[in-house]
DNA sequence: CGAGGTGTTGATTCCCTTCAATTACCGTGG
DNA sequence: CCACGGTAATTGAAGGGAATCAACACCTCG
């Protein structure tokens, strides 16, 4: 235990450092392989980290909701793309040295760090998820997850496309949609719109994520 | 860009707060659950960081070597358990807030910063390579990947068994063995006893793990 | 009303897992 | 030095789960 503070507040001396954005649906953030200029924190709305091969293939490292900072780099370059859901806002900080190291003497070090901690244990559960779960207990895990970031269980809106879940989770788009419709056969979840879902059963649900 | 140093250094100041422990191979260094009272810094071989399901299934998140940093964690518990793969000696730092905040105040705080953004961006690669890698991709970064991190190209030595290797991965560990024999079928390497493999066509392997 | 992106379902294929058996390696002790 | 035992590694055969290919339904927007 380093920092007790969940997350990195905009509040404070630090935001007079950083500008205000807004961007709009699927709109592109930042692009893989710029210049790291500015690191970011999410006001509103929901962003998704992309990267994409050269055989086409693309995947979604993590999706980011408000209050999530995102995009600190430890070489020179972004290691992957954001990109817009829906319409957001955020906050870009400058990220060079100079002006980050003054952020960290004014006392706003442990914020970054705690920052950093969350989005790594964040990354590796993403990690063990894709690596060894089955495409239902994928689902099952992604809707959990959502639910538990979002405020209106057991009602969840999905802003993303379902290919964007898949790609997520590393299953196919078609793989995925089988998954969901299991999931509402066997009543655990019911479907108010293809964006829209109410979760029947979340222990259940929480059960088969593992 | 924030810090340009590419690793925490041990040496300096916080090395007076931290205490150096040997460990035995497969001993336990820390257990996932238990209060995470220290972080640690490797100075000598290797470890694992792995996590247990119900169902027995284990997996790897990462192996770190001499320089890594891990046991940062955004709770009071650790999320996962650390382990020797071979006898290995690392210094522990207590992460209490005070002696850390100390810590940053002293300076510490980049290198900190540096070494989180560095496992970050490894989960995410890790995440991204055993989501939508074939088994034979997965196995030749790997071995790329390991090469690049230990300095004898094209010689490597792989202190863990093959099971730990096909847990980091996401696959079993026959797939992992008929990858490999695959590898060494087509002369991109070659096996000089089953820990030591001298990579014949570096290239060849490089393009693969695409 | 039509067009295109998005979502859903079906049929087939294939890669990986599982289960099983065999072999290689390595530390130990004779 | 060599025989021995146990673990690790390898190979084979069979089965299953997800990807792929393809067709269709849905919804939004011009």
């Amino acid at each position: 235990m380093i920092c007790t503070q969940s997350r990195f507040r905009p509040e404070g001396t630090l935001l007079a450092l950083g500008v205000v954005r807004q961007v709009r649906q699927n709109e592109l953030i930042y692009r893989e392989g710029d210049p790291a200029s500015h690191f970011m924190q999410m006001v509103g709305g929901v962003a998704r980290m992309t990267s994409v091969r050269r055989d086409g293939s693309r995947f979604i490292d993590a999706f980011h909701l408000s209050g999530d900072v995102f995009g600190m780099e430890v070489g020179t370059l972004y290691a992957n793309s954001a990109e817009a859901v829906g319409a957001c806002s955020l906050v870009a900080y400058p990220a060079h040295d100079r002006v980050l190291l003054d952020a960290i003497s004014e006392g706003f070090a442990c914020q970054i760090v705690t920052a950093l901690m969350h989005d790594l244990r964040q990354a590796k559960e993403h990690a063990r998820l894709v690596a060894q779960a089955s495409a239902l207990e994928k689902t099952s895990a992604f809707l959990i997850d959502w639910s538990s970031r979002t405020e209106r269980f057991p009602l969840i809106t999905l802003p993303m496309t379902r290919q964007d879940i898949a790609d997520y989770l590393g299953l196919s788009g078609e793989t995925l949609c089988r998954c969901l419709a299991q999931l509402h056969r066997e009543r655990l979840i019911e479907m108010l719109s293809p964006r829209r879902f109410k979760l029947l059963d979340a222990p259940a649900l929480r059960k088969m994520a593992a």
